[in-house]
DNA sequence: TGAAAATTCTATAGATCTATTGAATTTTAG
DNA sequence: CTAAAATTCAATAGATCTATAGAATTTTCA
């Protein structure tokens, strides 16, 4: 009963861990210096080995940031379909909805970057699968405000669709408001103060 | 008296003219594509002409991409110089630099695009220049903020560095938040509310 | 018109870059 | 310890890509 997956799930455990490295090495060095700008080769030395010994972990480059943009959107629609699912004030839902959506830019931050910055230049087909999803997030969280306006917990006159975007947009930035290492709580904090209650004082 | 800048203002006005016509393909070229992903020779297909010819007007890609970043951030700095100097409510301020920040996005697509996205990949010292430039705006939106706060025009508790940059980072990503051609004027309002008055309901 | 200047082109050097092949090396396991 | 399996490597094919050189063409203008 062989796998389904096209290089995953092979081998045994320790394939994979090398692979995981392999990946991360790719995910570090794509974050930086962009997909065309990273050449298996740079790859390869961040690894501190030989070019062609990737090739026996990823069939190809693209293949690597598939499965690198795979890695970095784990569990996303997820996690908001939990929150968005559950009880209480829709404020405390767009809280947590921004802490989920940051959370991964502390814990595997090449990944996101890699794939924020650089799934455009995934092949076609694999660019659209990732483009429904994105759009299947949007929708959810455009959702989630407007359940807030019909509630009476939000403006009546809120863009719903804007809003959602303009709020993923500010978790997708977070990584550029981060003077120090520990300002994302402080970060995600403000974020979600401007977008429920505004700069303006209200009196 | 020869001309201070490398390769501008050399030749007549026919010359700059061509010039422009080669820079608008590549910044159209480098917006679709990065700038590691766009050839030369895709640039010249996209003008209609041999790849070499380019050389006439550029002396590099790198070069290439320093002109299309100057020609995106022209005036930048100026216009918000201008709107911060001026009189009036913190509140008219802020909407005017939002309008100022996004006009480029309607007039320079390509320019502005390959700006935000490429400029990363400028030669090092370019880089910094740019970067001090960014600051510089940064920190003039900044300080505007902080006006407002000490006028009791904002929150008091606002983190005027965040979201300064979380303003500018709704302006860059305006792009992504318009549906149809000639939504911007109101993409550009829902920005300026949500930013001052946010989304919760105030009763 | 005809010579000079400006512009574009062909041809190509030289430096990449991705991916493959098959050999060498290391690890695993009986 | 040794043979098989797994992993890594050297060598390289073949397809780029940037930039240059110099010839060909077009434009300018006296």
């Amino acid at each position: 009963m062989p796998d389904s997956l096209p290089e995953a799930s092979k081998k045994g455990a320790k394939y994979q861990r090398r692979r995981q490295d392999v990946l991360d090495a790719a995910a570090a060095v794509i974050a930086r210096k962009g997909y065309h700008g990273a050449s298996t080769t740079d790859i390869a030395d961040y690894l501190g080995v030989a070019q062609p010994s990737l090739y026996y972990y990823v069939k190809s480059k693209d293949e690597a940031l598939e499965e690198i943009c795979r890695i970095g959107t784990a569990g996303y629609l997820e996690r908001l379909q939990t929150i968005a699912a559950g009880s209480g004030p829709t404020a405390d839902k767009i809280r947590a909805g921004i802490h989920a959506h940051i959370e991964p830019v502390l814990t595997i931050p090449n990944y996101v970057k890699s794939f924020q910055r650089e799934r455009r230049y995934l092949p076609d087909d694999r660019r659209r699968e990732v483009s429904r999803m994105t759009g299947e997030y949007d929708a959810l969280f455009r959702e989630m405000l407007e359940r807030g306006v019909a509630a009476g917990e939000l403006r009546a006159d809120l863009d719903c669709r804007l809003a959602a975007l303009m709020l993923i947009t500010q978790c997708n930035a977070v990584q550029n408001y981060l003077a120090s290492e520990d300002d994302l709580p402080r970060a995600a904090k403000s974020i979600a103060d401007v977008f429920l209650a505004g700069a303006k004082l209200h009196t």
